[in-house]
DNA sequence: CCTACCGATCGGTAGG
DNA sequence: CCTACCGATCGGTAGG
């Protein structure tokens, strides 16, 4: 009988081994091993191996939708929103580590449908980060030369992140999305002329 | 009787789809149909389906180290070697754009010894970066509040290039080269002020 | 480089 | 959730 919370801790053990070994690296007896029961019995919980991949892949998304939908549609001034959403987006890779990185990593293993549907919420939040962006540029709060570049670049640099934060170590996730934020609309912004927004710190 | 360039093409096939299916998704049987020949012919040219991997890798961190050294050895300012890094940097992905993806990708499904190896060339390359920004910081010719936060953040945003860039599109490398170099100069550099790091930004 | 093949392991299932 | 198992496929080899 399927203990209650199982499926959760089922999940989480396959999120670090995706992570570490990659999806088609890891096996089913990996990781019912790692669940402590026997590979046959992981299939009272999931249908098949790659609804697993699914889940982890789909739960990473809709927490960067969530956490960037709101400041995106909110009524701050768009150099606010753009150091909002880059704390937001830090925080979601540094508070969900294994996560993160097998979204990043390894969600083109899907097949084609699901491949798909992850494939739409990609791009519906990089639409949100081309609006975000796209106010601020309206607004006068910043000039981007390109802004396909500045957002990918800025989406880049962020995302290295999984890369090399240690969530034991110094840095709060804030403190290293207030260092992105600072060097990233520094340089963004340095290409500008201009009537507003910036207050003359370009020589 | 193996034919001369062959090993060659059943590389560039292996990179093609270890890059679009990953190392552990692309089977033997893959690479040998892509390369026209069956797979128990396949090791007549190779010792395993690792050596595929550890070529590619290896040839890839060759080419970055290859390319950075001389920079950071040379005698121009700091400013432009750091530039120029950045040109032979995004120059490496964007010529080599299987290679890279599997270099920074698929790198980890290497075994203990193999993996080491390549971790070797990766921490060296770390390390021109880092001697090359502190030349500047030692020089005065920018000022980094973090320089491994800076490094960590010029690579992170760079390495994302293999993820979007399109070699038949509109933008040359060089190009590419020049707007990173552009942001990330004006951005890291400004928290300096003239004689010592912040130069008044700071309430 | 092909023919023919092998042991191991894979994701997954049936029945309890 | 376990026992017992299966067909398919995996990386790799022997002999020519």
């Amino acid at each position: 009988m399927p203990r209650i919370g199982r499926k959760e801790q089922i999940l989480e053990k396959a999120s670090q081994l995706f992570r570490s070994k990659g999806y088609h690296g890891t096996t089913i007896r990996d990781i019912s091993e790692a669940s402590g029961i026997l590979s046959g019995s992981l299939y009272a919980h999931i249908d098949s191996k790659e609804d697993l991949l699914f889940e982890i892949t789909d739960r990473g998304a809709d927490l960067f939708l969530k956490s960037l939908r709101p400041i995106v549609d909110g009524d701050e001034d768009p150099v606010t929103k753009l150091r909002q959403a880059m704390v937001a987006h830090v925080r979601v890779i540094a508070d969900n580590l294994e996560a993160a990185t097998v979204f990043f990593h390894e969600w083109k293993a899907l097949t084609r449908e699901r491949r798909a549907c992850i494939q739409v919420k990609r791009d519906e939040y990089e639409d949100l980060w081309g609006r975000l962006l796209d106010e601020g540029e309206q607004k006068g709060s910043f000039h981007l030369e390109d802004e396909k570049f500045a957002r990918l670049l800025i989406l880049s640099a962020m995302n290295g992140l999984y890369q090399w934060y240690n969530p034991q170590g110094a840095q709060s996730p804030e403190e290293v999305a207030e260092r992105f934020a600072a060097i990233l609309l520094a340089g963004l912004d340095s290409g500008k002329g201009g009537d507003s927004g910036d207050g003359g710190r370009t020589p």
